[in-house]
DNA sequence: AATCGCCCTTGATGCGTGTCAACCTGGGTT
DNA sequence: AACCCAGGTTGACACGCATCAAGGGCGATT
């Protein structure tokens, strides 16, 4: 059984337009009017808990689903426990654009803390979206953003090491809690050494010896789950020399 | 210079409705009608030579392209020469899609023998798209395909030996070839060994030694770039092999 | 037909990181 | 308060693959 920390708000009415993720989530450029109507079709659930998933791998693929607040992983379940995490998602982040095309869940998404959720059932969206431009080309640039990313990941785990991998995370969620208006030095993670290590393509041992490394060189203080970046521009700098240092092994 | 072999087909102008990739390509499931208005505004070129570029890095972004015959790589370039191979693309697949989100093209993309693409204006195609709603479903889905591919691949090179990856490309290329109509078990690599390992993020040694060692195991038989598999089914085993393999390594 | 150069292959060696094992720590339970 | 246990850390070791180095073969050029 998860923590059910007594978190007594409702289920939460925030609509699109007081969002404060309306410029990261679908909503980005739209008039007021057509904000409304995007609305009207989203669904927001009571706030989920640790554990909870939001699909299945293999579940009917029906709605995309927007982190609010907290966080989720993506990852895709093989037989007996076994798991390849794709990704950590969190707020103004959309999560299920892989499904769209086989019309299921390839991936399963499990909450990894306390998050606040909006549903956005597909098909409707779809038409919502045929019918507003700037929804329409958003979604293209959504979808765009993510193969972009993946594009990234692919040049992470093909050519950088490990040290490279780690600051290359550490930047990653620097960047991404700063947009969202969160320190960019001091954050707590909400997945497990394991899971990192999983989604980085390292061994958990691997993950634990780098944050005592950087720590040990000053770059980080870490506290658990707890980070301070103390010297940013280093890790960013570790995180990127993967460019320099793989273009002599893989030259052509 | 490249060898200019004397092709003396003209510029080719097949329709879309004469495509034999249409089910592959954009017009899925479409009207003769509005395969017709996509036809009308795909450009076609005289065939493109090895090494010639659709586009490169930092390009403005204004077209998508579909390989028609022929194939493309598809890379990251870095300073001096360094590159990371992000796909190989064989025809009816689709080229572009990540410079949607930044309009710049942040990957190059040269054509590796001598192929025919198609050039999809993208502004226009979006305005078409917006009113054919099985076209707007269709490129959803393709993005969509696109980012499910991608995660495969973070499997591939997060979690996949060398072994394992050398025999997920043989699978990758025989599956896709056979979608095409060509021979599953016999045919060329258009790229070079080094591309290859760029791609699944080994060593040119590596997959030299694996491609000797396959055939050494009666796996293919190999002579140079021509590929013969001899048995497709040991080889989606060892493919596969991964998910079984990782799960104990990396199993929660 | 001889030469050149690129791509590929093969062998020897070393490093990075996975694996195995033991221990530590903090949070939750009884 | 003592216990338990999952998650994390640290150390020792092994192995897969990158790296370094050398040689071979085919295609292109002359």
């Amino acid at each position: 059984m998860t923590q059910r920390k007594v978190i007594s708000f409702e289920t939460i009415r925030v609509a699109c337009k007081n969002c404060t993720l309306s410029q990261l989530c679908l909503p980005m450029g739209m008039s007021p009017e057509d904000v409304d109507r995007l609305d009207s079709i989203v669904k927001r659930s009571r706030p989920l808990h640790r554990g909870d998933h939001l699909f299945r791998s293999g579940e009917r693929f029906r709605s995309l689903y927007v982190v609010k607040t907290g966080s989720v992983k993506t990852y895709t379940p093989s037989e007996e426990g076994g798991e390849q995490v794709l990704g950590f998602h969190l707020p103004g982040e959309i999560i299920g654009l892989d499904a769209i095309d086989q019309d299921t869940h390839a991936c399963s998404a499990k909450v990894l803390e306390t998050s606040a959720i909006c549903e956005v059932p597909f098909q409707r969206f779809e038409e919502l979206a045929a019918s507003i431009p700037s929804l329409q080309h958003s979604m293209y640039r959504l979808l765009s953003k993510e193969i972009g990313h993946d594009a990234e990941m692919l040049l992470l785990l093909g050519k950088k090491n490990a040290e490279e991998r780690l600051a290359a995370f550490l930047v990653s969620m620097s960047q991404r809690l700063s947009k969202r208006g969160l320190s960019p030095t001091d954050f707590y993670l909400s997945m497990s050494r394991h899971e990192i290590g999983n989604y980085l393509g390292l061994a958990v041992e691997t993950v634990s010896r780098l944050f005592t490394r950087f720590q040990d060189e000053g770059l980080v203080k870490v506290d658990r789950k707890h980070v301070e970046i103390l010297d940013l521009p280093t890790i960013e700098h570790l995180a990127g020399a993967a460019q320099a240092a793989t273009s002599r092994k893989h030259s052509n």
